[in-house]
DNA sequence: TTGTATGCGTTATCAC
DNA sequence: GTGATAACGCATACAA
């Protein structure tokens, strides 16, 4: 192949052999010195290093891939990046690849099968090294066995498995869990309303989502245990869900002592549904969260909720797949602690001097 | 998709070889038969098909992308994933692109040139097919001509040109800008304070981010050419951007009229460091913000924002990046219509029947 | 310490 | 219609 011939105008891209040519040495050598390679001599390294930047060379990462089998990508399948949660998650999940040196491809599902199937579809030819399932519909079982490595996350499971036997998921064997420890977190935010002088108390959900019937259950139980009382269920479609008005024509005309949500967008929203109906919180009716997102310390009244650690889960995840790919073995399951935060919107006597 | 046929366990990964040779063809046709080449046989294709699937042949995107130099991949480069704002855009971009087709690589720059610049790398590297720019602080110059192609679009460009002339950004030439018209949703804005009385205002930022220094300077602009009155200018650090007190005490003891505020997220943050101290508003003070996420209209009291169309912004930037890239030929700037969004943060007479 | 040769999995260019 | 063959750009086993 004629080497001499000029590039046409259309700008051909500079590969290593280009640079290896400048300098005069072969491809091979060229690849060793720009991947640091102990056995090349000082005085050639430099001057590859030298004829790499005057050329503006830029590895090609496909070729790489291809040649090491391996793209240094972390796949995350997630419901929605809109979503407060799920972005903070996914912010700190791709923070913490990037400092291992991953790249990460987001993809949504939007909670739908077929996005979601599309999804494991597009990470399996991409080849990505590790895949880490958030809010996705998809049992994380059938991703395993349809994918032959065992480089799968699953951070913030909530359906199936945990609910058998009802007694918790400390200790859940299974490898490759991520998630916080919903159920005392639930127990401390229903114990806290019951201690608060609630009785009735109502869940508030959105329909078809998995996600959330682990809160639900354990709210349900730990409801009856101290009270007797039957949890209450209300499920919003997830196109109502964030319009104020429908969720707070789902609660309905008679109010509960307190309203339990899924997360704390939904109770947000349900804040808002219940004012523009002349409710007032937390005098008629105690509302609280789940998540911790930084809105609902910022709402008012402000919300009491659980505080998750949502950096922390992105880290963990991105840390246990790198883990996983770099040493081979899978971290069995990884409860992370949360924290109750009681704040006004469930709180009898207003703290501070706001208000007339 | 839907048989329950295992992968095989086995150590190699099936290539196109193994589903020629299972068919008794040869690779070309087998590669032919599944890109739908028209000059393949119906039965030869089936044949391959059922193979395919048989076999569990999942296509390697590296080599393909070796091979035909595109990876069907936009990039795109944001401030945080975690930003309600941006996780919008970024949604909008991501679900947009999937339906054209190609996969989007998230990188996030935290406002930080470093990181902005190894992101840069990074997308290089990767050979990503086009770029979106957002809330990012390189400048979308110097990006154009480290990269070759103009397969770059600029989001929300805040800094540098537009100021020039002052006189808005209407007609802005340069090609690959996708951006609000938010000189038109500034100037409302500040006409709808003025008009509700206010004379003094404050403009609420964040230090070092060049993004908002149009919206600050339309907003001195409109203000002087309203009333005379100069506009004060508030600034904060990123790192207390999130803290309400250090908001509050930021904005000061003595309060104008109406504080402005660079986005919904540090309005909100406001309102809630001003209650803490005792300020109400609307009464003592009026609060806006800027973008319009969904949480502005939940608050208490309703914030007053100017509604950015976020999902439209995001489909159009991976709607002209695909365009670039499939016709060769970048869309001039487009401006996308805002609409101020009045609500009860700056209304003197609260309307409803909430409240004693 | 450096060079030679080979192959990663795919598509495109020729032949037939 | 289909098949052989040659790249795409890189890393590495094996020589020297």
């Amino acid at each position: 192949v004629g080497s001499d011939e000029t590039p046409p105008e259309g700008a051909r891209r500079v590969t290593l052999a280009d640079v290896a040519e400048l300098v005069g040495v072969s491809k091979s050598t060229a690849s060793r010195a720009l991947a640091g390679d102990a056995r090349i001599s000082e005085p050639t390294r430099t001057a590859v290093e030298a004829a790499a930047i005057t050329l503006g060379f830029v590895p090609d990462a496909s070729a790489r891939s291809l040649r090491v089998r391996s793209t240094r990508t972390l796949g995350m399948l997630l419901g929605d990046l809109g979503d407060p949660y799920q972005g903070q998650v996914a912010a700190a999940f791709e923070a913490q690849a990037r400092l291992r040196g991953y790249t990460v491809l987001f993809l949504a599902g939007h909670y739908e099968r077929d996005l979601e199937k599309q999804a494991i579809a597009t990470f399996a030819e991409r080849r990505v090294d590790g895949l880490a399932l958030l809010s996705s519909t998809v049992d994380p079982i059938e991703v395993k066995t349809r994918w032959r490595q065992e480089h799968v996350v699953d951070v913030q499971p909530d359906a199936g498995a945990p609910l058998r036997g009802g007694g918790g998921l400390r200790g859940d064997p299974r490898p490759g869990v991520i998630r916080t420890d919903d159920v005392t977190g639930i127990t401390a935010l229903v114990n806290h309303l019951v201690d608060g002088g609630c009785r009735s108390v109502a869940y508030l959900g959105v329909t078809g989502r998995t996600a959330g019937i682990l809160r639900r259950e354990t709210a349900r139980r730990v409801l009856r245990a101290r009270t007797g009382a039957v949890l209450r269920t209300v499920e919003v479609g997830a196109e109502a869900g964030e319009d104020p008005t429908l969720v707070a024509e789902a609660i309905g005309p008679d109010l509960p002592d307190a309203i339990l949500c899924y997360d704390d967008t939904l109770a947000l929203v349900a804040l808002d549904g219940l004012r523009s109906r002349g409710v007032r919180v937390p005098e008629d009716v105690f509302v609280v969260g789940f998540d911790g997102i930084p809105f609902a310390a910022w709402s008012s009244p402000r919300l009491t909720t659980v505080l998750t650690p949502m950096t922390q889960i992105g880290r963990l995840a991105a840390d246990t797949l790198v883990l996983a790919i770099e040493i081979g073995v899978m971290a069995d399951a990884q409860v992370l602690p949360v924290e109750l935060a009681v704040r006004a919107s469930s709180t009898r006597i207003r703290p501070g001097h706001v208000g007339a």
